[in-house]
DNA sequence: ACCGATCCATACTCATCCGTATGGTTACCG
DNA sequence: CGGTAACCATACGGATGAGTATGGATCGGT
C-alpha cells in the first residue's frame, strides 16, 4: 500500500545553494527518499508560496508533494501557523542578503539607483514570493514580516535618493513613489497577466523609470 | 427558533443610492426583515470583499449577516460562484461610470492629470474593492475583470498623457509607470498599514507624484 | 547487535463549507 | 378570498483540511 507515492516529483528547491539534496529527478523507479527535516518543509512551503500564494500552503498537499504523509509533517512542526511563521522568518532573513548586499558595493551614490533598478528588473523570479505575499496581506501573519521588509527598503531609497542629492522631503516621497511602483507592477504583471511586455519593450519601460523617477 | 437573527446588524450597503433601503439600524428590537433580492446579496457580497477579501465570500456567512439562511441564497443563485461573478460584473459596471465620468467634463487635457490624481487620492475609501480584488488575482474569476478594468484605465491614461504633450512611446510608459504606482500605493496602505501617512503629509505625496509624473 | 531517539504511516475525530431536498411561509394577483 | 409563485427554513449529504493517537520503521551511537 505503500504506492503512489514517486505521484509528484519535480520539487526544484527554492536556492537550494548547499542544502541537502535529495530531489527525485527519475521518473517511475524508486523514490530514493532521505529523511526530511523541518528546513525541507519551509522550502518546499516557500517554493509553493511562490507558485500558488500562501492560501496554498497545505499540509496535506506539502506531504505528498514531498512524497511523505501528515505524520512527518506533525513531527517537525506543532501546527501548519508554525510552519508559515517559520518560512516567513526564513524568508525575511534570506531575502535582506540578496539585493543589498551586492547594491551597497557601488561606490557613485548616481549609479547606484539605475543599477538598483536595473538589477530588480532582471532579476524578477526572485520577487515572486514578494507578489504572492503581498496578496496575503489579509493573513495577519505576514502582514508584521511585510511590513518591517518594505520599512527597510523604503528607508534604503531614502537614503539613496537622498545621496543622489534630493533634499530629505522630497527624497522620503520619491522612495514612496518608487516602491509603490515596484509594488504594482509586481501585481500587474505575473499576478494579473497585462497585455504580455516583450522583452526589448520592458528594457525601454525601465529606462523610462529611470529617466522619469532618478533626478539628473 | 427563530432567534439568534439580530445578530449581526451593521449592512452598510456599497453605494446604496437608490437601492431599495431596509438596512437595519436599531440595535435589539425587531429585524423588520424585507425580502431579499439578487441585488440584495450581490451588494452584501462586494461589501464583505471590501472588509474581508474575496476569499471570505461564504453564502453561509453571508446569510447570517443579511439575517436568512442558505435557504435563501440558493433561491436566488444556483451557486456561489454565480454570485461571485454577478458582483464583479456589478462592480465593473458601476466603477466605469465612477472616474472617467467626472474627469472627462475637463476641457484642459493639461489640468486633467493632476485634478485625476487629486481625486483619486481622495476618494480613497471608493478603491477599496478594487484593491481586495488585486489581492486574489490568483481566483480565475476575477482575473479577466481586472484585465479589462485595468486595460480601460491604462489606456485612459495613455491617451491623457499624449493629450499632455508626451511623444506616444513616452506617453505609454508614463501610463504604465502611473498605473503601477496606484495599485501599488493602495496595496502599502490599507492592506499593509505602512506608517500610517497623515492627511498634509499625504497632500504632499500626491503634489509630489504630479510633479514627478506629469511633464510641465 | 541492540536500544533509544528520531522519523513516518495509518486511522481516526472534528469543524467548516458547498450544495441538495423538501416542506413551510409570505406576498401578490385575479 | 383562494391559489400560485416567490421566498425562506430545516435537515440532510459529501468533500476538504486541520489536528491527534498510536504503532511501526529507521538511524546512530555504544
Amino acid at each position: 500500500m505503500a504506492a503512489a507515492r514517486a505521484a509528484t516529483a519535480t520539487v526544484t528547491h527554492y536556492k537550494a545553494a548547499g542544502y541537502r539534496y535529495h530531489t527525485l529527478m527519475n521518473v517511475s523507479s524508486k523514490p530514493e527518499r532521505t529523511r526530511l527535516s523541518a528546513e525541507d518543509w519551509e522550502l518546499a512551503a516557500m517554493q509553493l508560496i511562490a507558485d500558488q500564494g500562501v492560501g496554498a500552503v497545505a499540509v496535506e498537499a506539502l506531504a505528498r508533494q514531498l512524497g511523505v504523509t501528515k505524520g512527518s509533517f506533525y513531527w517537525h512542526f506543532r501546527t501548519r501557523e508554525a510552519l508559515l511563521n517559520a518560512t516567513l522568518e526564513r524568508w525575511e532573513q534570506h531575502g535582506e542578503r540578496e539585493i543589498f548586499s551586492q547594491i551597497e558595493l557601488i561606490a557613485d551614490p548616481r549609479e547606484r539607483l539605475p543599477e538598483l533598478f536595473r538589477r530588480v528588473a532582471h532579476e524578477l523570479q526572485s520577487h515572486r514570493v514578494y507578489a504572492a505575499l503581498l496578496k496575503a496581506l489579509d493573513h495577519p501573519q505576514v502582514v508584521p514580516v511585510m511590513a518591517r521588509v518594505s520599512q527597510r527598503r523604503m528607508d534604503f531609497l531614502t537614503t539613496a535618493y537622498r545621496e543622489a542629492g534630493l533634499p530629505p522631503p522630497q527624497a522620503l516621497n520619491r522612495a514612496r513613489l518608487t516602491y509603490a511602483a515596484y509594488v504594482g507592477f509586481l501585481q500587474l504583471n505575473f499576478t494579473l497577466g497585462l497585455p504580455r511586455i516583450n522583452h526589448e519593450e520592458f528594457d525601454a519601460y525601465v529606462e523610462h523609470m529611470i529617466a522619469t523617477l532618478i533626478p539628473a
